[in-house]
DNA sequence: CAGGAAATGTCAGGATCTGCCATTAGCTGG
DNA sequence: CCAGCTAATGGCAGATCCTGACATTTCCTG
């Protein structure tokens, strides 16, 4: 048993997923998140600062996956962010069904929309703010982590809500050769090696 | 008397950011503003549809603003958008104050920041829809809105941050020049000729 | 001035979120 | 195996947010 606490976070993450799909997010109350999970309101609300935040609690997990992933020194820097890119979509392909879900309900709630756009702007400060401290310009460096961002958003998008389950890999790929400067992604030699 | 409704909801939008002001956003609550209005609590709701939202109720006008200082036809694009930046511009400078104060308040309050961040999105959607709606390409169009409004908040950032009152027109100027793309702002032949 | 529509007031109530203290689970040293 | 410590949880009260329903007032119009 790694700890104690993860598990009711993961528990009470699944159980919200699970309630917010079935019955609607403004419908489920955290009580019943609570419940499902099996611990009391007020643990819902130890794990996650509010309702919102239990459909955002991996996020700092992917940030950190996106900076370890990326290269050192990060030259070229446009490549060092298509690889990182890379990086998280092989972390992602497995969980495309939950994404998913997950994805469709932030669209569907302004409320989650925003806690969204509020995650992917802190995204892009912790993404600058590495690069800036491995020497690369400070404005280079907000641009640059703009521009991939906004390419990832853009194919993520696509991948959560098409039918077929095209590789994420490959819809980043496509998003970056729409705008005339085409990167393909160098996935990490650890997984899929075809 | 223009209209009463209009009367409620500036004195109330007024109330609120002297409370905020203050007592801070947090410690400021929905009953107190309204009271301060001289109005209910319940009709506060009914101008806004959330506490947060006293904030925001302008951007539709600005957006529409935004949008009738388009240029027909849009050509060239990018000056096109830097001359409805300016007619923004000139609509704001005579309320920099305030505008400073709500600017303070957004940084320093997190579910502030989340709903800027929402309506910034709206902006850049309805921008784009209407330069797709006057034949510009959509991801053209897309593209281009995003990078004006992008340079439109780092220029009005300085402007309501800086000490001295610095024309927010020649901040934007500074920022385009920044990206290496300078576009000097046309104002409107109505306001200050010089 | 009567009538109607829009705006507001009043009240009840559910939901979110927080502070406080009691209780329990899990580990650690003896 | 147990005493004791700490982290995690439970339970509860309460402030605030926000909404629905209905009554009342204000304002405009004929």
């Amino acid at each position: 048993m790694v700890n104690r606490r993860e598990r009711c976070r993961e528990r009470l993450q699944q159980a919200a997923l699970e309630l917010f799909t079935r019955d609607g997010y403004t419908e489920t109350t955290a009580v019943a998140i609570a419940e499902r999970a099996g611990v009391s309101e007020r643990t819902f609300y130890r794990h996650f600062g509010d309702k919102r935040e239990v459909l955002f609690g991996d996020g700092d997990r992917l940030v950190g996956l996106l900076v370890d992933a990326l290269p050192h020194p990060p030259e070229p820097l446009d490549q060092a962010l298509r690889d990182a890119l890379s990086a998280l979509a092989a972390d992602m392909t497995p969980r495309r069904a939950r994404l998913a879900q997950r994805a469709a309900l932030i669209r569907a709630h302004r409320e989650l929309a925003e806690r969204e756009l509020l995650k992917g702007q802190s995204w892009a400060e912790a993404l600058a703010r590495v690069l800036t401290d491995r020497g690369v310009d400070e404005l280079t460096a907000a641009a640059q982590v703009e521009v991939a961002l906004a390419l990832f958003r853009t194919a993520f998008a696509r991948w959560v809500t098409s039918d077929d389950a095209t590789d994420l890999d490959s819809l980043i790929d496509q998003a970056y050769a729409a705008t005339g400067r085409p990167l393909k992604g160098r996935r990490a030699p650890t997984s899929a090696g075809s």
